[in-house]
DNA sequence: TACGTTTTTATGTATGCACATATTGATGAG
DNA sequence: CTCATCAATATGTGCATACATAAAAACGTA
């Protein structure tokens, strides 16, 4: 019995993505290379280059040169956060974006925030206090700390419009990021501003930027209580 | 002047971040074609196609047929979190790997574990509760759920040597999972065990999964306090 | 003008070929 | 036996070409 040739990468793709899940390759296992599976599907290697190359950055094969492919033996699940602008968040929801701001100060930053951007002790920084609301009512606080050496304008931007993280992606080019999702007990002036009880569960977003050549801004977001972050789990 | 031709796919996506970056083309604008922009670098239209389709994948630019690609007007930032085995994160931070079983029984399942299962009431469901300690110390409190009914094996397995979810992960295909964060109040149970005091903000990760026919697990991870999730932002 | 139909066009994908590159394993000198 | 060297091999990538497909744009008819 044949294979029923699928002839296209993504049908390649289900037939080795069957075979894993039904263990004819169990986890460990060296696969076929890709010239003979090509020969089996009856396609060209570079369909089943494709195929494989696409299952290997989704973790569930492991490939090396010489060695061949092999089915990895502990599939890492990958979870993607999608980071959308707040007010597009909201209005997605079907509610009501408004937006304030509460604090704007030039200030020397605390440590966590100089020592995550890599700031030398002297830099000026813009900090800016906000309110993201979802129909009237408190959905995110956002605490917000700009480099003022790599984004200058922003000293003469006018925030009380348009969130710092909407001027900011368009203005300056970002190169890289990353972020920290921790549980932290709500700080007393969150409380004071999101009308909640001091040590209250929050969920904190700790979002750092890059530029090319400098950092750009870290935020914090405080997210009101039993706020989920829900994401989807690939592979 | 001509561009120096890259004459690789890596090479042209750079040259194309970098017309994004330096706003040569600007969010929503229309870029060339790939034959043009195949002719401008002086490489194959597969060669451009490549670079693109790994753009529109990072979600930098939007492609669709015969309407062209155009560079994204919000950049929507994906934030790829690693769920690896509990062991592995562990034993890869130098630290010691411990395990211990606490409780296991077959009870009907809490109404959050049917509905975001999707279980009809009457499932037999398997309930497990586990520390995972490294050096000693705990480190995730584990409160796992699973459907007997599509994975009747886990009933005769020994989860007191084998965590369940490497047990799960060798035995049972996965098809798609999904999974909730939360910052919740420490519940008197995991205080006992975790040694904390009741209410303490922890980070709940809610993971569920699903086999191809049916639902195979549902399990909250209890992280210590201040336990930081760590992911890079790509874009 | 308002409609269905056809043409045009940009992306999507498959193929066959060639060569690049990493890595294993065999070979051979010392 | 040890170490350097070299050949064999699986993946990685590029190119030219062809055809598929979605969708905008042009066209023609009522």
């Amino acid at each position: 019995m044949t294979i029923a040739s699928p002839n296209t990468w993504q049908g390649v793709q289900d037939e080795v993505l069957r075979r894993i899940r039904e263990r004819v390759w169990k986890p460990g296992d060296l696969i076929p290379n890709e010239a003979d599976l090509a020969a089996e599907f009856g396609c060209a290697r570079a369909t089943v280059n494709r195929a494989l190359r696409e299952l290997a950055e989704q973790g569930l094969v492991e490939r090396r040169r010489k060695s061949g492919t092999r089915v990895a033996l502990h599939p890492v699940g990958r979870a993607v956060i999608e980071i959308p602008v707040i007010r597009t968040e909201i209005e997605a929801a079907g509610q009501r974006y408004d937006y304030r701001l509460l604090l704007r100060e030039v200030t020397p930053p605390p440590g966590r925030v100089t020592y995550t951007l890599g700031l030398p002790d002297a830099t000026r920084v813009l900090h800016l206090l906000a309110v993201h609301l979802a129909d009237g009512v408190p959905f995110v606080l956002e605490d917000r700390w700009i480099n003022l050496a790599a984004v200058p304008q922003a000293d003469e931007a006018d925030f009380s419009v348009k969130s710092a993280n909407e001027w900011l992606l368009e203005t300056v080019p970002v190169v890289r990021g990353d972020l920290a999702i921790s549980a932290l007990p709500c700080p007393p002036d969150a409380a004071r501003v999101l009308e909640l009880t001091e040590g209250t569960p929050l969920l904190a977003l700790d979002r750092s930027t890059w530029g090319p050549d400098a950092p750009i801004t870290h935020v914090r977001l405080w997210h009101m209580p039993g706020h989920r972050l829900l994401t989807q789990i690939a592979g």
